[in-house]
DNA sequence: CCAATAGTGTCTATTAGACAGTATGAA
DNA sequence: TTCATACTGTCTAATAGACACTATTGG
């Protein structure tokens, strides 16, 4: 079925136009809230509005390299510094009347980035910041029992497109993936701390987690952590014991996993 | 960023060309074997080779939607028969060179669906079919330790396009969500027992589970099973009790999830 | 009767989570 | 000296998995 109709295409300008964009749903952490990395409208429709960075994929492109670059571009880091950020396909939306102009096809990523600098005015972002997540009136489907959402009067913005239900599911899956994967590590930098990393959990899940307990579990799981054999040069603010310096371990998938508390309610 | 190029782009044809096409996995469980279901290429490239369902997606047609259709006009199941049938998107490809003749991006979709009947001769499919899984020469990651794999002499075939590696992610995928999702039941008939259920894991899974455990365990994970409050007319085939019949209850996700064993191998 | 299977009981090792306790070090 | 914090010890409830056992039924 499927190839008879590719032959007859194959003058593509013949078949009605799609177009295929890539958007990025990229996440960090700043003083302790979820940011997200958006860009404002200049043009209608949603003049004004936020909305995800993105932008048709290139010829020769593949999809990730199209998303790593639309993040660079809106970054300010250059295409090859992202190292430390995690990209990876988060899901592709096509309803029709999405865009109100033509059929677009968007390819949306999801990536995790450890706290970048703001966007330099000079680069090639018109206007591109890091918003953060609570400050936009998400219909959050799992929202935060623990912490009232702090809602920043004039902030609220509605996102461009269908860009809240992209941004939703993107959080739903980071907060899945924090579960079984070492990707809370992306978020900190190279080294850091157990209570850094608790800090990247509690932010992400909205919740607060038993330091001591958590401590014990991040290290029994094989491969999540490897100790680094220093410790911060200061203890806390108001004093403390210095802690351990950790970097990510080798490990892909975590075993056992770091269950989020309570998930019950959310089952059915 | 992205939108204004949109707006240099509002005559689509000017931009280059991309089609977007719709491809189903679709998974089903025949005789204790995973079966894949594929269609015969008639025409250049990769003719005579096996590719997944798919085509391209209509205008005004949303992506799942898409996907049903395919998935309905291959098996010869009505379009709106496809009621117990699981369907959920997989990933996107867009490499380019995938396909030799254009740029190509297909939206790939994964189906669980329960054994159906042949694809009629007289239906739309030209040569379509459901094909073990086992006898295809996949490059499985997850290979099975347990069983040998069966590959029968003369049904090797290579898949067409990337089609190997879009059936490989389907593939893990499937396995990782029979841990914590109750979709497994969508391999089965409405009404089942325990031991059909278990049958669908160690198919999906390629390994033997504890009859007596698995059965304690899915009892056990609230709203997984459903008591139907009959048992089948007959024992097994050599004896045995009869066996009480459940069909899925409410939940849509499993907790405690019932874990694959031994998956530490796996991690790195 | 025999053999295979459904379903249950029981034991053990492991784990999650609650909680307490000790040591550290900046204010 | 104070006090928040890093880290560790301990107890308990829950769970996974191994294994045994009984009951049922077709051949």
């Amino acid at each position: 079925m499927t190839e008879e109709d590719f032959l007859a295409a194959y003058d593509p300008r013949a078949y009605p136009p799609v177009a295929v964009t890539v958007d990025v749903v990229a996440f960090t952490i700043r003083d302790g809230r979820l940011h997200l990395l958006l860009v404002r409208r200049a043009a209608p429709p949603y003049a004004g509005h936020w909305a995800l960075p993105g932008g048709f994929v290139h010829p020769d492109e593949d999809l990730p390299t199209g998303a790593g670059r639309e993040l660079a571009e809106e970054t300010g880091v250059q295409a090859g510094g992202l190292g430390r950020v995690h990209l990876e396909q988060l899901g592709t939306y096509g309803t029709p009347g999405r865009d109100p102009r033509m059929r677009v096809v968007s390819v949306a990523y999801l990536a995790f980035a450890p706290d970048l600098p703001d966007p330099a005015a000079g680069s090639d972002a018109d206007e591109a910041a890091w918003v953060a997540v609570d400050s936009l009136g998400l219909p959050d489907a799992a929202a935060l029992p623990g912490r009232p959402v702090r809602q920043r009067p004039g902030t609220t913005r509605k996102l461009a497109f269908d860009h809240a239900r992209i941004v939703a599911d993107g959080l739903d899956r980071a907060r899945s993936k924090l579960e079984y994967t070492p990707l809370a590590t992306r978020f900190v930098g190279p080294e850091f701390t157990i209570a850094e990393l608790r800090a990247v959990y509690e932010t992400v899940w909205g919740d607060t987690l038993h330091a001591g307990n958590f401590h014990r579990k991040v290290l029994s799981v094989p491969g999540f952590l490897e100790s680094v054999g220093a410790t911060t040069d200061r203890g806390g603010a108001r004093g403390g014991p210095r802690a351990r310096l950790y970097r990510a371990g080798d490990a892909r998938l975590l075993h056992p996993a770091l269950l989020r508390p309570s998930r019950e309610e959310a089952v059915r």
